[in-house]
DNA sequence: TAATGTATTTTCATATAGTGGAAGTCATTT
DNA sequence: AAATGACTTCCACTATATGAAAATACATTA
């Protein structure tokens, strides 16, 4: 029953791989990304391809329901059936149980808004949100993907990662200035790693987006791998210097407890404080 | 030679209809149902196919991140990319959005945990709940799917459509008994559904679950056609007969806010009462 | 260590099933 | 009334998906 990680032999790279399913799939993420419904043209030529292959291909997702078509408007958009089958990713679901109780209390508390995110393809994935009362808030919606190195839960995930990963995914996707704080240099963020790693919590100031910052610690699993990490993240404006040590505290100590509730290990004195 | 399970009938040949997606669409309804990680073998066989075609599909799913595989157990599950896909379930998000905020409310007022559901393909599907804060409660994982006659969600859904629509469900979908309260005779629903809209709320007496009431209301968008609908429910032992009627009120208020947010067109009186 | 059993992966000959250019339909817009 | 744009169907072509069967990989038992 366990598979091996690969046969010395490679025939041919392009063995059993279905072409017609992977178009499929281009079309449903395309879809996924944009931020209103398309038209069918439209949508074809985001995904690369000619209409008569998205006509037939989206006509079969329809009947499925994993897409949907509005007759009134003629525009696609997802269905659904994509809604059911993707709610069913079942690693993360007790995750995301577990964590959203504490994230309401954490919400509560802080009064800021918390977020739940995976490390998934060297980005971080968002899997929900508890969104706090006030009005003007950060909030990123359950599905979005974000860059590792440039936000709260992505260098939580990161500080969690072992040397080796985290030279890979730097390497890999590289480091983009995007607002005036980003961390751009590799030394800088190692450093930056470290520190996030002895204090509990890793801290994004403004590197994301202007005027938003955000504190974020990693959940683990019982075999100490990281799973997950939360934030609390705001305006600038109300995430004043002197809160980020308060509120780092708390967010270190929730992740800490969604780790112990999921069976993983913690330092005990992290629990015990109010 | 064949002995494949194809209908006599051949309705369009080459007509647009991509088979090996559809066969893909299976494998991943397959594995969402699933309620753990399947082994290939197991989860070809539920979805009726052969195993080097399950093979190919999945390997094609997986690199596109749609499924994911553990090496260790040699179980295959649902992957990000759907939770990913499936959350840009566009049309619903401001509605989970707008009826979350009143959901969060009604819960902590009456106590009980609340669903919010749509219609699909005369099934119920519920999209988001809210759970209440004590041990024992009936909840309903975003995503699943209930029979519209014998939910609370459902039966409030039904009420709101048209006659013509509620006949062809009941019929297309019959009546089973589930529990000895369960509504069998499409007579008695009628009348069921008539009381429910005059009340202003649909009561499930433990008609799918034993020991599960649950009170709900419809939602309308701003043309007046139903949209979804939200439901209180828990153990009969908490949903005694005396509450029915304040809870009832409870759901029906909340769902009017909904629809108003909405845009959709609402008795004032409703609205007005705290 | 070898033999057995079970689950997965690859191969391969085959025709099925998907392809996309082009032409047809249906609303709008000018 | 003609032109535009968006979608749908047609169809000849062959690339591509298919699944029986054989090869492989691991776990278990002898």
């Amino acid at each position: 029953m366990r598979r091996k990680s690969k046969s010395p032999k490679r025939p041919h790279a392009g063995t059993g791989f279905v072409k017609s399913l992977d178009k499929a799939m281009t079309l449903l993420e395309r879809l996924g990304e944009a931020d209103s419904a398309l038209t069918m043209s439209d949508l074809a030529q985001r995904a690369g391809l000619p209409l008569p292959t998205a006509h037939r291909l989206l006509t079969t997702l329809e009947r499925r329901r994993f897409v949907q078509f509005d007759n009134e408007q003629g525009l696609w958009s997802i269905g659904v059936q994509a809604f059911v089958v993707g709610n069913a990713f079942l690693p993360r679901r007790n995750l995301i149980r577990q964590a959203l109780t504490i994230m309401r209390d954490l919400m509560e508390q802080s009064g800021e808004t918390t977020n739940l995110a995976v490390e998934s393809d060297g980005e971080a994935v968002f899997l929900a949100h508890v969104e706090c009362h006030d009005m003007m808030r950060a909030s990123s919606r359950p599905g979005a993907r974000v860059a590792l190195y440039c936000s709260g839960v992505g260098k939580a995930l990161l500080s969690a990662m072992s040397e080796d990963d985290i030279t890979r995914i730097l390497h890999e996707r590289g480091l983009q200035r995007i607002t005036p704080n980003t961390i751009v240099s590799p030394e800088k963020m190692r450093a930056d790693l470290a520190e996030s790693r002895l204090r509990g919590y890793a801290f994004d100031n403004e590197e994301h987006a202007p005027g938003v910052r955000c504190v974020a610690s990693p959940i683990f699993d019982e075999s100490g791998h990281v799973l997950a990490a939360i934030s609390l993240s705001g305006p600038t404006a109300r995430i004043t210097d002197d809160r980020i040590p308060v509120l780092g505290a708390s967010v270190a100590r929730a992740a800490s407890r969604i780790t112990a509730d999921l069976g993983g290990e913690v330092d005990e004195r992290l629990l015990a404080e109010t």
